[in-house]
RNA sequence: GCUCUGAUCGUCUAGUCCGGUCAAGGACACGGCCCUCUCAAGGCCGUAACUCGGGUUCAAAUCCCGAUCAGAGCACCA
């Protein structure tokens, strides 16, 4: 059979590979090679194993010198298969079913906090799909709690977004659409798909634990439609009266037993004052809304998977329009927190000031903090869509970030517990020091007047003999240690440390924020979680503007944060 | 407790739908070398994983069954 000769040739060329590889071919990997070369040989497994089987022994045979002769003649097409195979990476964000141009997603914060990472990840992974199929992205303002929401975190979150690089479409809030989410309550009602609840807030809770169906469940769509009239016209107070899907009391999913959709609060609202005091809860909002607008894909944490019962409810009551769901593991951050309830208590108990405190993950706070806001999404994208409860080190957005800083940052000398340096002979040389290794960002120049300052690291370092250089500045010999200031003389040649050092005439006394780890491992407050290094650092640092990002060699990327206080804060290594 | 969901290098992931190009690819971290008047960046190399137990098959990370572990939900929050 000619195919005979075409399989063993190819088995031949699999075998020495494998054997390059591994040291020694194995008639496994090389069957496996065979077949998907070579479909029809599954026809005849039991032969063409058997022509493996033998060509992998003779490979096997072969002195080494031989084998690397005969492999030489593949070498080059393994090469760019390999190199294929290397390249093939990065988390797909394919969606199954949708088409070109015809995708809306949609950011839903609830301006309750500033957005966090774990927000940032959701909206840029929808972001990112839109975009892939020409599509669009909306913002919503999940905004029915008035108890929670507050303009200031409507502005926030703008700016968060539009920093992060999303532009939205359209802009809407849950709560101008209030009347809307009424009728949809109304046609529910009417269906006897919903019932008004009278019961205690206590008697609904054990109502839900014993499974059982409270007397207002049976009453009539007529009685539930004016009793929800009355609801609307103030005629009940908070806690007294709730609107409830009838899902189904005896359901084993805990979420269908008859949420709540409608209750009252009687707090102002930051946007529609007190316009309204019967307020729609989450699930149907956003049902609504997002038929409303067309939303086709709705991105959002797995903790809602556990709705889908109430949704399909809601959706086929309503008549609405389905979307698709995609439900994403919550990203989180070791040693931080993402969730609001935390970062309120922290802000509560004052261990932190702001939202925007450099130890935080929100938007706000990583952008103060020297990240880049292309860092962060190369950092979503890298981890893609995932049910996988993922506990991920800063280490990675700081990795991510660091190669986009490090092209732009500035080079500067910045000495920490400052330790002043007398060498004798250093007297009005005019050093000039690049801004940056490669790129061209010209340079700094000082006259030097003798006097120097080093950090107290690199003083304890030195004993007195040593050469010292200083960096692209010159040698010095240390000729004495004692009351705490480090005598030197200058020296030609000889080599010895690279140290960073100040010129004494023109310094600036600054302090560099470090922050770290804001939670322990039982995510108790980490009372060390922010350090401060004090020190000196070249005049040039008053040319600087607040939040550029300098690199201060051997110790790590800084952003000015205040340049009145002239306060830095390390961004990493 | 009940319900749902997930499980691949130390970490985050690709591959799983449709079994064979996977003795498992990438990134971060780690180690080594090169470059360098920074402990950075860049270049090269290396260490390292299919949770466990059964089953189906010529062939299982991939399909089936069971166990284990982890996360989430059980609000008049979202």
């Amino acid at each position: 059979m000619a195919t005979d000769n075409k399989v063993k040739d190819a088995a031949r060329k699999f075998a020495l590979k494998n054997a390059m590889d591994y040291g020694k071919a194995n008639q496994g990997a090389v069957l496996n090679k065979v077949i998907f070369a070579f479909p029809e040989v599954k026809s005849n497994m039991k032969e063409a194993a058997l022509t493996v089987k033998e060509v992998v022994d003779q490979v096997n045979k072969l002195p080494t010198a031989k084998l690397e002769k005969e492999f030489a003649a593949f070498a080059k097409e393994f090469e760019d298969a390999d190199k294929e195979k290397a390249e093939q990476a990065k988390p797909k964000l394919d969606i199954e079913g949708a088409e070109k141009g015809k995708v809306v997603t949609r950011a839903p914060p609830e301006p309750g906090g500033y957005i966090q990472i774990g927000n940032a990840k959701q909206a840029i992974l929808s972001d990112e799909v839109s975009r892939m199929y020409d599509g669009k992205i909306y913002l919503y303002f999940d905004d029915t709690n008035p108890e929670k929401c507050k303009q200031e975190f409507v502005d926030g979150i703008k700016k968060d977004f539009s920093w992060l690089g999303i532009t939205f479409a359209k802009e809407y809030y849950a709560s101008d659409h209030i009347t809307e989410v009424y009728d949809a309550g109304r046609k529910m009602l009417a269906q006897g798909d919903a019932y008004v609840c009278m019961c205690s807030d206590d008697d609904v809770k054990a109502g839900r634990e014993k499974k059982t169906e409270c007397k207002h469940r049976s009453q009539q769509a007529q009685q539930n439609l004016s009793l929800f009239e009355d609801m609307l016209a103030g005629k009940y107070g908070e806690g007294q009266v709730i609107v409830r899907l009838k899902g189904d009391m005896k359901s084993d999913n805990a979420t269908f037993r008859d949420p709540t959709l409608f209750r009252i609060k009687k707090d102002e609202h930051y946007r529609q004052g007190k316009k309204y005091i019967v307020w729609p809860t989450y699930h149907i909002n956003t049902m609504v809304l997002d038929s409303l607008y067309g939303v086709t894909d709705v991105i959002r944490g797995k903790e809602y998977e556990i709705w889908t019962d109430v949704n399909k409810k809601l959706i086929a009551s309503l008549g609405l329009k389905e979307p698709r769901f995609h439900y994403e593991a919550r990203l989180r951050i070791r040693g931080n927190t993402t969730a609001k309830r935390i970062i309120r208590n922290l802000l509560k108990d004052g261990v932190i000031t702001s939202w925007d405190d450099p130890r935080l993950v929100t938007v706000i706070a990583l952008r103060r903090r020297g990240i880049m806001s292309d860092a962060i999404r190369e950092f979503v994208l890298r981890a893609g869509f995932s049910k996988t409860d993922a506990l991920v080190p800063m280490d990675m957005l700081l990795a991510s970030n660091r190669k986009i800083i490090d092209p732009i940052a500035k080079h500067l000398f910045f000495v920490s517990d400052p330790v002043e340096l007398r060498v004798s002979g250093a007297e009005g040389i005019h050093a000039r020091l690049r801004l940056h290794p490669t790129a061209d960002y010209g340079s700094r120049e000082y006259l030097t007047d003798g006097k120097f300052y080093i950090s107290k690291e690199d003083a304890d370092a030195l004993k007195v003999g040593d050469i010292v250089r200083l960096k692209d500045l010159m040698e010095a010999r240390i000729t004495d240690k004692s009351h705490g200031v480090v005598s030197a003389e200058k020296a030609i040649g000889g080599s010895g440390k690279i140290i960073q050092w100040v010129p004494a005439g023109d310094k600036v006394e600054c302090s560099v924020l470090v922050p770290g780890d804001l939670l322990l491992d039982d995510e108790a407050y980490n009372p060390d979680s922010m350090k401060i290094w004090n020190g000196r650092v070249e005049g040039y640092a008053k040319q600087l503007e607040e939040h550029d990002i300098v690199q201060f060699e051997r110790v790590g990327y800084c952003i000015l944060d205040d340049k009145m206080k002239n306060q830095f804060i390390f961004i990493s290594k």
